[in-house]
DNA sequence: GCTTCACCTTGACTCAGGTCAAGGACACTC
DNA sequence: GAGTGTCCTTGACCTGAGTCAAGGTGAAGC
């Protein structure tokens, strides 16, 4: 499929109202919230939304390197094609994530993977040179957002610790504790349980049917109390024996 | 293994000749390729090399991180370390690459991870202060370390992915065509575990044994033969039937 | 009142992967 | 050549968490 067939439609970010919730999204993710005001208006005046249907191709490995994208919804895939045919997938990126940007920041550079929509898929488009002059220009700026790029990196080195040595049930404890309304007394404390609790287990990585089971462990075993989205925590040293 | 045992020994980088192959190579190095002649001369003066016998531990996870590292030789472990000494490898670093160029931005200035020798290393050891004070003022360098925090950073996501939706088998695959030698002719190829079986296994966030028997169930099939650290791959496609 | 529907819990069963324990294959040293 | 240590494999068994299926509960709508 041509790069043309690929674009649905490209409309203008400008256009759309300040309350979007696209421009929230935009405006809220680590490559751009460390922008002042002003500078993001403008760079936002360059953006544009891109709508790929299934299996349009959004860049080839090779192309010339223009832009970086924002995934507003749906799937898209990286990939590397051998000289054979042979597809290697590297990455899918969903909603809220970024691709390109790395190579937005060598510049002059090439796509080095093939980047295809597995679903009908919304993205904002963000010209490079915009963006790294603005980030070049700012010290400050650029600064901050190498704190931001650290600060993720050690999140997600937190999160594969969780996925890995520690087991579902600590994962919860650690929840909980993340999740204190308030200030610990006496080594008591209470946790609201805002979200709906599939989305919970969704977040700690197991199903709603184990989550259940796993509070009422805790309860069983008295560590705490649970009424309804309040959880009391009976001794939070007990609750967590290492940390 | 304290860190006094594991420095062989510091010397100072400085008191090398220019053209020292150890010194091109950090020169050469992509986050130093680009700076001025005096600008790298200023930095390579903080510069130690630092020797590691097999075993030795760099840094724990929590240290206070005052330099970062480049690799001239030898193979570096970055793990994390669970309180019952459960143990989980990110990353294996070989010759020529740097890390914990990372967390000289980050709040609080610990290394998120240990770092431990899998055989006799030999490193460059590069005071954070002067090559943030660098990064600050050059903003070239700073783009630089830009594209390189991004790719971590991806390479973390695409680690969780691999760890939550995928199992065992899939993520042993999955590094079997990641570790192929030459071109798949035919779709057979041939792959080689470089690294002990261990490491491997803890890359892959299973255990030896598990790594040992789904090796062997993957020959029992018929999809591979195994002659030590040689994998030979019968089908590409039959090995991994979807992606 | 009675439905309906979303959300949660509970029990019974399954299975991938971990744990424990034993032993084989080398490489080193003495 | 015997002894020792490291690395890997294998077998037997165990367990944490997922799956499937059957309710329970409460809110919203009729």
């Amino acid at each position: 499929m041509s790069e043309i067939e690929a674009f649905v439609g490209v409309l203008d970010l400008a256009d759309m109202d300040q309350s979007t919730l696209l421009y929230e999204s935009l405006r809220s993710h680590y490559l751009f919230a460390g922008l002042e005001a002003g500078d993001f208006e403008r760079l936002a005046d360059g953006v544009s939304v891109v709508n790929l249907d299934k299996g349009a191709i959004l860049f080839h490995r090779g192309d010339n390197a223009e832009f970086f994208y924002f995934m507003e919804s749906g799937l898209v895939e990286l990939s590397l094609i051998s000289p054979t045919g042979d597809k290697k997938t590297l990455e899918v990126i969903g909603p809220g994530r970024t691709f390109g940007e790395a190579v937005a920041f060598m510049r002059g550079h090439k796509y080095p993977v093939t980047a295809e929509a597995l679903e009908a898929s919304a993205l904002c488009r963000i010209p490079n040179g915009a963006y790294v002059e603005l980030v070049r220009s700012d010290s400050d700026a650029s600064m901050r957002l190498l704190a931001d790029l650290s600060k993720h990196l050690h999140d997600r080195v937190r999160e594969i610790e969780h996925l890995t040595v520690q087991n579902a049930r600590t994962r919860l404890t650690s929840y909980l504790v993340d999740h204190l309304v308030g200030e610990p007394v006496d080594d008591q404390a209470t946790a609201r349980l805002d979200l709906p609790r599939h989305v919970i287990a969704s977040r700690l990585s197991i199903q709603p049917e184990t989550l259940s089971r796993l509070l009422r462990n805790l309860a069983d075993e008295g560590l705490i109390s649970i009424d309804d989205r309040v959880v009391f925590i009976h001794s939070l040293s007990r609750l967590r024996p290492y940390d």
